[in-house]
This record gives structure tokens, sequence and C-alpha cells, in this order.
DNA sequence: CAAAGCAAGTGTTTAATGTACACGAACAGA
DNA sequence: TCTGTTCGTGTACATTAAACACTTGCTTTG
């Protein structure tokens, strides 16, 4: 917090960006949208796309502005990742930068060049190409907090249409985890957690019997149970705790 | 990223800042350090220790100088919580501060009221007085996070001197979840995880029997075990992948 | 219109992990 | 030596994870 006396405007400051790491999924394999930067340093390089925050909106809402103007897209899941500000990250002056991580379904998904690129594309996330400045770091450390994340909170279905066959679901779980997982273990576990709930619609697309198609339930969505090592808490609140051990114990 | 032709000169920056939340156990209680402040606003109200960030220092260094200027400490646990930039967080400027949570063994620290404020205190982190500016909720984040890593990461121990006893240890994780744990349940568990290593010394310390003394193993505190849903993946490489199954299926 | 192809959908067994729970051992001080 | 107090320990049961294959129902082709 401010030093007393404190003038603001009598220091220099660093300058403050938003950059995105946006998921998505296309051919069953998950990308990650890039942009060719036009401008130098790292001219004609790859990148992550991003800008500078202004002064009049929170950093969701300059993370939002920048997705929506190289995707088009304006709802989908958008979540903070990092905030990265090593004093050589930018080699022309200090920039911190806040990095946030984007899931948008392939199909709702029009990405354009915005003014500061040259080109934009789709890469395979796990095998990128080199990117300028440390976007390379933010995006291993934005696939690990992906993979941990599929686990505890229903995110994955992010990336799918508002409905789905369970086949599809479980593409994307082995497309973040890169790779195979157990049909039918996978699908308990889905029921379990309540992850989905039926609709009654099925996909009729391949030479195939059909499949079922099923929403993200929005219930289960909101606490998504931690599944964490449950902790040993005694699971009643001690009442009368009247121990009635039956061990031997004692070496 | 920066926009074609943008001179970072012409645009008006946010201000950026370092805050700490910094828990201690004192009397087998998590504590929060917070700071009186000696400025307006929010003049005569605790918040947390926090400062500008230098031009020449990385988050992390403004962050330990930040940690070292309130405590006096040097090489403790120290991570990044969370960027917090709303547009009104802050009444007189815009200000984007980057959280960072530390932990302080009591026994290591001593608070001292920095230059900005009128007094330091340490207050129970988990009913801790209304804090200035989103103090509370940064407040409120690291508690939730820290709960939570508590089980994947071996962190707790960076409460405690270099050797403690195995009560001590549960005493940590109880003091940060705010409820009991299971005495043998907890030791199986830190067993399980290799988390400790014997010295040879006991605490003598009571009238009763002494406790033998642990420290810290450096060895499974780098990689713990992530303790998460392990995944449905077949454990083998798919090598034959000879299937026998024997079940009977079908509704 | 029968057969072939293909993904959908479904259960059970075994192993591993989590949870509940009580008492003797070892010391200090009276 | 007795009392108070914390230390340190094991087992049974419940729950969860993991491995594993065949039938269903549609589409297409001969």
């Amino acid at each position: 917090m401010p030093v007393a006396g404190y003038d603001s405007s009598k220091y220099e400051k660093p300058s403050v960006t938003v950059d995105l790491v946006i998921f998505t999924l296309q051919d069953d394999v998950l990308h990650l949208l890039v942009v060719k930067r036009g401008v130098k340093p790292f001219l004609g390089k790859w990148a992550l796309p991003g800008g500078f925050l202004k002064m009049d909106e929170s950093l969701e809402e300059a993370a939002r502005r920048e997705l929506e103007e190289e995707t088009g897209v304006r709802h989908v899941y958008l979540e903070q990742l990092y905030t990265f500000g090593d004093v050589e990250r930018d080699p022309r002056m200090r920039i911190i930068t806040v990095a946030y991580t984007a899931l948008v379904p392939r199909h709702e998904m029009h990405p354009r060049a915005a003014t500061d690129a040259a080109d934009v594309a789709l890469v395979p996330a796990l095998e990128h190409p080199p990117l300028a400045f440390d976007h390379d770091q933010i995006v291993q450390y934005a696939l690990a907090r992906f993979r941990n994340k599929i686990w505890h909170v229903p995110v994955a279905m992010r990336l799918l249409p508002e409905t789905f066959t369970l086949t599809e679901l479980q593409t994307v779980y082995e497309a973040i985890l890169g790779e195979p997982l157990d049909k039918r273990n996978f699908r308990k576990w889905v029921d379990a957690q309540g992850l989905v709930e039926p609709t009654h619609g099925v996909r009729s697309g391949g030479r195939h019997r059909p499949a079922a198609l099923y929403r993200f339930s929005p219930s289960a969505a909101e606490e998504a149970q931690p599944v964490l090592p449950s902790s040993f808490a005694p699971r009643a609140k001690r009442r009368g705790d009247i121990e009635s051990d039956r061990n031997r114990s004692a070496r």
C-alpha cells in the first residue's frame, strides 16, 4: 500500500497488459490461438494475443475485450492464470502482464487478426511453435493448471457445444491430458460427479448406433465438490464423542 | 501485447503495487500480519502490508523486499496469490495489486511498522478485523487457496521451526483448516507422503512423555505427488492390450 | 434385405485408500 | 510411587479406483 505522502505522478510506472491463452478443440486436438506479431520486437513471431489495460476497465474486462477482438466471442469461460512481471520480459520497456485462460468452443470462434497482428492461427497446444517473450512459459503454466483443474471443476465442457455426447466429452479430457482414458470408468466418474444431465436428443451422424446427447449440468457446476483428500476430521460434529476403539496397538 | 506504433508514454498507466498476506502461527492459532494505516484513505484502519513495485525489481523481488521490511525475514515461503485490478478498489487512483502469500515461522519474525504504517499487529486469520480496500477479499482467497494447498504441496511446515514434533505439525493443519483431525490417520498420511524424516532429537519440554522431532524432508518436498483423481488411463503403456474382460454387461 | 461395419453403452471383481476408533508407554512433578 | 499429561501405535470396515469385453442399434453395402 502507498507510502505516506506518495505522489504517484512523481514515479515511473510499469505498463500493464493482459495476455490470453485461448484454448479450443479442433479435430479432437487441443489448440491454442496465437497471433503473428506485426511490430517489433519479435516481428513475425507467434505470440499470445493481448493488449494494454485501459484505465476504466478491470483486468477481467480487459481480458474479455481482447478476447472478443481476437475471436468474436463474448460469454465464455475465462479465468485469471498468473501475473508475470520479470524486469527483462519485454526488451522495450517494463511490462507487467496478467495472463488469463479462456476456453472457447471451436464453432463459436471466429479468429480474426486484431489491429496489432499480422495473422492469427490455431496451433496444437501440446506442440506449439516457439512464442515471443515469455509466452512459452505462460502456455506451459496454463496447460499444467488446466490439467489439474478439469478434475476438480467442471470446465472441460466449456470447450464443447451446448449439447454433446459422452464420447465427445471424453475426447476433450483426453485431448487436454494427452493420454487415453477408460470409457466405462470415465462414464462412471462423470455420473458420480453429476456433471451432465441427459437431454432427449441423440446424435445420429455416423454409420453406427446414435449417441445420447447430454448437457452441462449447471447445478453441480457451481460447487463441484473438491474430491480432495477429504481430511481426517471425524465426520460427525463430535456429539457425544463416545470412543469405543477396538484395537490392540502399542508395540 | 502492444499495439502497433504504441507509445507507452502517451497513455496513462495504472500504478502497480504488491500486497502481502503474511501467515504465521501464534499460540496454535493461524495469525495474519496487518498494519495500521498512517495515511488516508482508510487512515487508522488495518490493512495488508504492501508497496509500490519499483522499475528495477520483479514482482517477487518487490514482495520479498516488502516482506523483509515488515518482518525482517528473508528466506521464507512466498507465492503469488492473485492479481486484483478492479477500477474502484482504491478511491484515490487506479491501482493494480499483485497479492502474495508468505508463510513465516513465528520465532523468525520481528514485525515492525514500516514507514507508511502507524502500527503492526498479528491478528487471528480466521476472525480478523475488517481491513481496508478489498483486503478482506484477498485474505479470504488466500485462506481458501492455502487450505487446499496443504494437501497437495508440503507447505504447512514452513510455519514451523526447522525441527518439530508430529503433534505440532498436526496443530498447524488444524489451525489452517479450523477443524480437528484424527491423530493416527494424520500420522499415517504424513508417513505415506514422506513429508518428514526423523531427526534423533526429542522435545522433552512438558511433564509428559517426550515427543520425537522430525524435519521437513526436502526430497519429497520438491515433487509432492498430486494425490489427484489419478486419471483413468490404463497404467501400462498399452502393450499387447489383450482384453480379457469378465463381465456380463448389457441391460 | 441380409450381412458387415462401427461406435454406443453397460457391470463385476480386485486392489488401494480412507475412516473410525482406545489404550499402554514414557516422562515430570508432587 | 502415584498422578497427570502427552506420545505413539493397529485393525476392521467402508469407499473409491482400476482393470477389463461383449451386446446393442444404427448405417451402409452387396
